[in-house]
DNA sequence: TTGAAAGCGCTAACAG
DNA sequence: CTGTTAGCGCTTTCAA
C-alpha cells in the first residue's frame, strides 16, 4: 500500500514525464536517455539500468508526436473504409490492421458511412497527422471530379514522402502518384456466368447492386461478356440491379420470377443479396438448384452457411489488405515488380451446391 | 496543363510545407498563420485572404504531431478491440468510430485477435501517442494480475490528462481512475431464461461459450439464477459451454440431444451459435419450435434472417459505443450522472418465432 | 491587428 | 561512452 509508484499517487492532470525528468532522476543527460530507449547506439550496461530504472519509476512512456517531428516516419497508417460491419469490407480492413501491426505501425481507421466526399477530407485530415501512408478502401465512384480530387491528393502525399494506395478501388485511370492493388473483378463475374451457361442455363438473370458503383458496373460487364461470347441475347429486363441488401434481393428475385418463369439461373451480385434471393425462391416454392440455380459474388462466410451451400467467386479479401500494406510501406524497388498501375489479385470459382442443369 | 500546381509539379520526397513557408509566401509572421488557420484570434480580413491564398497554392497542411506538442489533446482516440469482423464487435467499433468523427477526433484502432497481453502492450503505444483517451472493448479475462495490469495503465492514463474507458468489459472491481460502460449481460440471460421457463420448459440446455470469458460467466449466471428462482433443478450436463462458432454449437447440440432427449429449450450463448443449433435441430429432425425452443443473445442482423426468426436478447452494441466515447471525452461533472462504477446499459428480450410451448 | 521569441519533447550532430 | 546544443513545426505570451 505505501509502495504506490509515483505516477499512481500523483491523480489528476499531472504534466507526463519527459525525457528530461527521466534524465535528471537517471542522473544522465537527455541523449543518453533517447540511446538507452532507442537501442541504436552504445550505452554502458550499469547507465542503461540507471535509465531503466528511472523509466519504470516515473512511467515514462516516450511522446510519439514529438518523436515525429525529428523523424521522417511515424508509424502510422491511414485506413479510410466506406463502413466496418459489412463482411467484405471487414476482411480487408482486417488483413489491413493486422499487417499494419506486424509493420511496427498502428492504424488510423475512419469510416465514410458512404457519404460522398468523406474520403478526400479524411485524406486531408490524415496527411494533418503524417501517416508513412493513406489507403482508401474501395468506394469511391466513377465521378471524374472524384477522381481527379483523389489524384491530386495522391500527389500532395507523395510530396511529402508518404503515400495513397487504393485498395478494391476502381482504377483512377489518370496519372498520379497513386499506387492500387485490386482484384479481378470482371474475370470473376466472367467465369460465373460461364460456369451457368457451361452448365445448360440461358436465361440467366443479374440481381443486386447499385448501377453507379464501379463495382457493379464490372460485374455486369463480365456477366454480359460471358453471355455474348455464347451468342446468348442479353435480355435487359433479367438485369435488376436495384440496390443493395437482402431485402432487395427478395424483392427484385419476387417480381422477377413473377415476370420472367422461364429464368433458370440468378447472378447475384453478393453473398447477402443471394440469401435475399434464396428466401424469394422458397418462397414462390422453387427449389435451389432443382428449379433455379444461384450464384453469387465475395464468398464470405456466409456462402456456406445458406442451405443449399453457395456457388460464388472467391474474393481474396485479407489478402487483398496485406498486399496494399505492402503497396504502402515496400521500398519503391520492392515493388517494382507491378510496373505501373498495381496490383490485380486472380479471383476465382468456388463450387457448392446451388447449381444444377435447368430442368426440361 | 501548364498550371500544374507547386506541390504536385515536384515530385519525390520533398519536404511539405510549414508556417514558415506559409508565412513567407503570405509576407506575415508565423503567428499570423497560425492565428488564421485556428481562426481563434482577430485577423484582419485582406490578411487572411493572403494567408489563406498562401496555404492553397502551397497546398499547406498543418503538422498535427507538431500541434499536438503544444496543446493539452491530440484530437485522437485509441481503440482496442480482439477482433473487427465479429458483429458483436462490429456494431460497438461502429458506434465508437462514429462518435468519434462526430467528436471532432480521429480514432486509432488495434485489434487483438484475442491475443492474450495484447491489450496492455496497446495500450502503452497509445500511451505515447497522448491520445485523448483509449477504450478497451470487451475481451480481457477475469484474471486478477491482468486486472491489476488495466487498473495501473488506468491510473497512468489518468496521471497525464487521458483516461482509459471500459467498453462491454467485465468489471475491475479494483480501484483505479477507469471508467466503464457495459450492458446488463446477466439480466438479459436472466430474463430470457424465465420466458422460456414462463412458456412451460424445465429442460433447458446452455450452449456454447468458453468458460473463461468472463461475459459467458455472467450469461451462466443469469440462466442458473431464473432456474433457481422457480426452483428448476440444476443440471450441469445440459450446460454445454465448449467455444464459439457455429460448428460448435451445431456439434453440442447434436451429442446434446443424443444423450437428452427431453431436452425441451436450448439456450444459445450468441446468436451465431444459434445458428449452429438450428442446423442440428433441424438434421435431427427436429422442428423449431413445434419440438424444441430455441432463444440466444446479442440480436444481431443473423437473428432476424435465421428461420423461424430468432427470440434473442437484444444488446444495444452501437450505443454502448457512442456512450463509452462520451465517457472517455464528457467533462468530468458531465459524466457524474454515473457515480462510481459507471454506465449500465438495459438489455430486453426481442420476441420473435423460435419459442413456443414443449410438446406434450 | 501584427510580430518576435520562447518553448512543447525529442533526436541527431558534434564535441569531448 | 556521454554531454551540449540546435532544431523539428507549431502555438502563445508579450510587446509593439
Amino acid at each position: 500500500m505505501s509502495s504506490t509508484s509515483e505516477q499512481t499517487r500523483v491523480r489528476g492532470l499531472r504534466r507526463p514525464a519527459t525525457v528530461s525528468d527521466v534524465a535528471a532522476a537517471a542522473q544522465v543527460s537527455t541523449a543518453t536517455v533517447s540511446r538507452v530507449l532507442n537501442g541504436n547506439y552504445p550505452v554502458a550496461a550499469a547507465t542503461r539500468e540507471r535509465v531503466m530504472r528511472a523509466v519504470s519509476k516515473l512511467g515514462y512512456a516516450a511522446n510519439a508526436n514529438a518523436r515525429a517531428l525529428t523523424q521522417s516516419d511515424t508509424k502510422t497508417i491511414g485506413i479510410i473504409v466506406p463502413e466496418l460491419v459489412d463482411p467484405f469490407f471487414g476482411y480487408m480492413v482486417r488483413g489491413l490492421e493486422r499487417a499494419t501491426q506486424e509493420s511496427g505501425r498502428l492504424a488510423i481507421i475512419a469510416t465514410t458511412s458512404f457519404r460522398p466526399g468523406a474520403e478526400i477530407a479524411l485524406i486531408d485530415r490524415m496527411r494533418e497527422r503524417r501517416v508513412d501512408a493513406v489507403i482508401v478502401v474501395s468506394g469511391g465512384s466513377s465521378d471524374p471530379a472524384y477522381r481527379r480530387q483523389l489524384a491530386q491528393r495522391a500527389d500532395a502525399l507523395a510530396a511529402m514522402g508518404s503515400r495513397l494506395v487504393l485498395c478494391a478501388h476502381p482504377t483512377l485511370d489518370l496519372p498520379s502518384a497513386a499506387r492500387s492493388v485490386a482484384y479481378d473483378t470482371e474475370g470473376g463475374a466472367f467465369s460465373v456466368t460461364e460456369h451457368l451457361i457451361a452448365n445448360g442455363h440461358r436465361r440467366i438473370a443479374m440481381v443486386g447492386g447499385e448501377s453507379h458503383l464501379p463495382t457493379i458496373g464490372l460485374r455486369r460487364d463480365g456477366y454480359l461478356r460471358a453471355l455474348a461470347s455464347r451468342g446468348i441475347d442479353i435480355d435487359e429486363d433479367l438485369i435488376r440491379i436495384e440496390g443493395f441488401g437482402r431485402d432487395v434481393g427478395y424483392a427484385s428475385t419476387r417480381a422477377l420470377m413473377e415476370e420472367h418463369p422461364d429464368v433458370t439461373a440468378i447472378f447475384a451480385v453478393n453473398d447477402t443479396i443471394a440469401s435475399g434471393v434464396y428466401d424469394a425462391l422458397g418462397d414462390a416454392g422453387l427449389r435451389i438448384p432443382t428449379d433455379v440455380s444461384v450464384v453469387a459474388y465475395d464468398d464470405t462466410p456466409l456462402a456456406a452457411n445458406l442451405s443449399p451451400k453457395l456457388t460464388t467467386v472467391h474474393v481474396p479479401l485479407e489478402q487483398l489488405g496485406q498486399e496494399a500494406l505492402r503497396a504502402a510501406i515496400d521500398e519503391p524497388d520492392a515493388f517494382s515488380r507491378t510496373p505501373e498501375q498495381g496490383l490485380t489479385l486472380g479471383t476465382y470459382l468456388v463450387h457448392r451446391d446451388s447449381v444444377a442443369m435447368p430442368p426440361r
